[in-house]
DNA sequence: TGCCTGCGAGACAGACCGTTCTAGTTGGTT
DNA sequence: AACCAACTAGAACGGTCTGTCTCGCAGGCA
């Protein structure tokens, strides 16, 4: 009972977890069947039940899986001690990246939520709780530019990067990708500039 | 073979088309089957299948529906004859509306997308035009702003609607209908200050 | 009166869904 | 040698999916 649990990803366990991923992110989560993750990975429906109780696990585990990359390649430009806005800018090129590579099919976790509606269910909680991570990590980079109004610019970032994920695979990717760079400077032109949060009182 | 095609809304229909739409929109696509519809339109399966060939045609008769009342609402607001940076701040607030009217629960078509991500698809290619007509519709007005660069700035303001309306069922609703709001605000004194398209040249 | 259309009620088919089960095989550990 | 865990293989479960079918009824129109 020492070793196996943690040193043995389970070669079958890593080939479901895989696969799931790629046919999930590729053509939606309802859309992909118990029977073609089993076929495509090249294990037996008791293996699958063996590692995962049921789909939604797999699913949860499929978000968690690609939550952890994003945070390891966030947790490497932070860890590479730039400046806050260069390390912004670095996420930034990263995401860019992504929305022009091959197969790019937007946010997982948006077309998640997109499919699990419900605020109880344990994928849209998982959606949550990554979007929550995300949130907190660009406010934590911005308090190091300016100390007050991190949040708002915060929230204008991560509003720019839902669009450019969420038109990425329905537009052409080169131009969101631009769009998306281009709104990023201008956004850490600003916040480093003036006061970014000054909610200036108008008219009305 | 003269009136009933065209002025008979066959009350059925209508009431098939409006549970389909209602059901679609909170709960996914995917998620919800003939069944639901016809029981909650209190139709019979026949009925149903009488006025839409498939399932497919009945989601892409939902899209068109929401599609035409955007449409109903921007060309409102286009009728007012406002100046165009007065036109496309009322649009703005008619989206920061929706996205804090109670059963919000994202763009219908970015959703939809998630779930048909085959471009062959007739309810993906139904994205596609509804989005190209939004894309040029902010571009129209923009130019009447701004003889060049409405482009850019067009693809930005959609890149700001995109996130906040993924954002919108996903966070607290007020604070992403505030952080759009003043994402158009700075986009329309940006771009009706300066150059806003101008590409100008970095280290790279 | 007779006909045609729209719709209700419900059975039915065939496929697929997620899930559970039994039985047999392999390979490493003790 | 004995054992155990992980795996393969595949049948079978009840349920739900889309889509088709038959039958009967009501109302408008010629």
């Amino acid at each position: 009972m020492s070793s196996e649990s943690e040193s043995r990803p389970s070669e079958a366990r890593s080939r479901l977890l895989d696969t799931a991923t790629r046919l999930f992110y590729a053509e939606g989560i309802h859309a992909v069947g118990i029977d073609r993750i089993v076929a495509e990975a090249q294990v037996t429906r008791a293996t699958l039940y063996r590692h995962f109780p049921g789909k939604n696990d797999l699913v949860v585990a499929y978000l968690n899986e690609v939550d952890q990359a994003l945070r390891d390649q966030a947790d490497k430009a932070i860890a590479a001690g730039l400046p806050a806005a260069d390390t912004i800018a670095a996420i930034s090129k990263s995401i860019a990246q992504g929305i022009k590579s091959p197969g790019f099919r937007g946010c997982a976790f948006l077309n998640a939520a997109a499919e699990y509606p419900d605020p109880q269910s344990p994928v849209h909680k998982a959606v949550l709780a990554h979007r929550q991570w995300l949130l907190e990590t660009i406010t934590e980079l911005l308090v190091k530019i300016h100390r007050t109004g991190a949040e708002p610019a915060a929230r204008h970032f991560v509003m720019m990067r839902d669009g450019a994920m969420a038109a990425g695979c329905l537009f052409d990717p080169a131009l969101v990708s631009e769009t998306f760079l281009r709104g990023v400077e201008r956004l850490l032109q600003i916040y480093a500039g003036t006061d970014y949060s000054e909610p200036e009182r108008r008219s009305h």
